[in-house]
DNA sequence: CTCGGTGCAAATGCTTTGCAATGTC
DNA sequence: GACATTGCAAAGCATTTGCACCGAG
């Protein structure tokens, strides 16, 4: 999905939810598609103030809710204080390596995940939204830079 | 495992790692072994609280960071601000359904899920320490809840 | 006696909120 | 023009920190 495809969408999205179309809105969603892996609110805001745009952090927040709740981003929590996002349109489902040395997110694609994951929710009856895979460890840099190795 | 081995083995643990052994460490020890189910920080401080213990939050927060380091508690981040604990001893591996609409956490246990992540983790050089999995939805409670069913 | 641990209250950092000003519909 | 949205600064939370006092070793 190209830029203009995917402004087209989240202008239908918002005029559905009777929600204003406004620049600050459509400018986070450029700053959005722009993006690459992993970023939290602040980055998406000192970015797009060092870009020389005019934007506060209420309304950052604000619009990645918005895009939150059209399936534009997903949101993670790792193991830190803070959310972080990233964009969703165009990328298959992955899930997250979190290394604890040297704080790396690595991806990874597993079809297997989503057997399992169907296989529990059929089996609890659990209508599933959305899911995320955590493992917390040692990177294969990090671990090649132990002294035992 | 029991009470009084588990307070041994947090001993143990202790003096391994030249930290002291204080009533308020063991105190919050206590409160989370008599635990059941998730707890965040301040639910345990207030459980110490309203049983007469004294007790401050700096020291739940720190005894909490041990009990993590000594492999007694397991740490999540669900979809909120705030920290869950659970205790693990005695308890096989487990992941969580959340549900979106109640809240409700509830837990699964599925062999695969420790089959795919070591198939990952050898597949990336990835020395795991721990993982999670969370499945975010509707829970067959509220599923059934809603008019269209 | 020494130095790690505790408690308090203040500080921090992310996120949300209240409200007047602004801009979309 | 009505009312949603914005920006700012202040408020809210969970968590951490600084420091004087306390107590384990």
């Amino acid at each position: 999905m190209n830029h203009d495809a995917a402004k087209q969408l989240f202008a239908s999205f918002l005029r559905a939810g009777d929600y204003r179309s406004t620049r600050e809105r459509s400018q986070v969603l450029d700053a959005v598609l722009s993006s690459k892996g992993h970023f939290d609110a602040d980055e998406l805001y000192l970015k797009m103030k060092s870009a020389g745009q005019k934007v506060s952090r209420a309304t950052v927040y604000n619009t990645l809710d918005l895009l939150l709740e059209s399936g534009f981003i997903s949101k993670y929590r790792f193991a830190e204080n803070q959310s972080r996002y990233e964009k969703v349109f165009g990328r298959p489902h992955h899930d997250h390596l979190i290394c604890l040395e040297c704080g790396e997110i690595t991806e990874f694609v597993n079809d297997k995940v989503a057997v399992v994951q169907s296989e529990i929710c059929s089996e609890k009856k659990f209508k599933p939204q959305s899911a995320t895979f955590q493992i917390f460890g040692i990177c294969s840099n990090c671990v090649s830079k132990h002294p035992s190795g």
